[in-house]
DNA sequence: TGTAAAGAGGACAATTTTGTCCGAATTAAA
DNA sequence: TTTAATTCGGACAAAATTGTCCTCTTTACA
């Protein structure tokens, strides 16, 4: 479904949310071990959601990374998931043609809108905040 | 969403569906021409497909490949899902956790259940014969 | 029985995705 | 001003996916 640079990049900006709401910046060591990630790859993964404005990084010592606390109700997953996977998995068709057209539709089309229909409202609805307290309050988590 | 493998399968199914409604068998070249594919790459998928009895093929000279009639409406794109990609798009964690297990629960897990259902619900219950008709009708098309 | 038309299968190659490493730049604090 | 802690960025490496090619086998038919 979501690319694993995209999974871990939720993850990450997931624990980094719950963090930041408690003041604390994290670093690439940290996140991946609590997301259980690579951190190297995380690393990478964490300069893109930079680049893209989801999370703020500090340099040097006592630096870290950390999202505005303002802003963590109003990122999305689909920011995020935009930001890394693009956004084929929205608009793009389910049999891979070149583009998804209604008036000249692939044989899944009518079916699979719905499926992406529901999939992009789970994303365009759910914003960082709930997710970081879903996990504050022990009811879902990063790793098994 | 499926790997390109997946993708050429189904709609090398499908077309192959298509001909076989009408007794014609189909060889790698005709199917990757219509439905638009690298056509070896195709022909290994096409392997694949008859190693898990989806589609019959018939070597040597007046060969190719069709499906028998009667299974036409009883195989379900689920099935070539399966045979291809597994079913982790059915049953894995949309985050990545190694199981989805709702003791247990990633954020997404609530809302992505439903995105998988509705997946779930459209692979299970769509028939190659049902797509084949659309086709043949001109109401889909396998390339654009 | 010979030949041409097919699929099967293995080896290989290209590309993309995933992952690692290291040096440079930045910053807080001693 | 030095040092240690940190992110950044580029080069590199490994693995997975996608794609190609060639030979072998099978089969229909002249
Ligand atoms: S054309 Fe394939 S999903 Fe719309
Ligand atoms: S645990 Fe992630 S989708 Fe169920």
């Amino acid at each position: 479904m979501f690319s694993k640079a995209c999974e871990y990049g939720i993850k990450a900006s997931i624990f980094i949310a719950l963090n930041s709401l408690e003041h604390r910046r994290v670093g690439p060591k940290e996140i991946s071990k609590e997301i259980n990630s690579p951190e190297a790859f995380t690393a990478k993964i964490l300069q893109a959601l930079v680049r893209n404005n989801i999370v703020n990084s500090i340099k040097g010592a006592h630096g870290g990374f950390e999202i505005d606390k303002k802003d963590i109700k109003t990122i999305m997953l689909a920011d995020i998931v935009n930001a890394i996977d693009g956004d084929n998995i929205y608009k793009g068709c389910g049999l891979g043609l070149q583009q998804c057209n209604a008036d000249k539709p692939c044989p899944m089309h009518e079916k699979f809108k719905l499926v992406r229909a529901e999939l992009k409202n789970l994303l365009e609805s759910t914003d960082l905040e709930s997710l970081a307290l879903d996990i504050k309050l022990g009811e879902s988590f990063l790793k098994n």
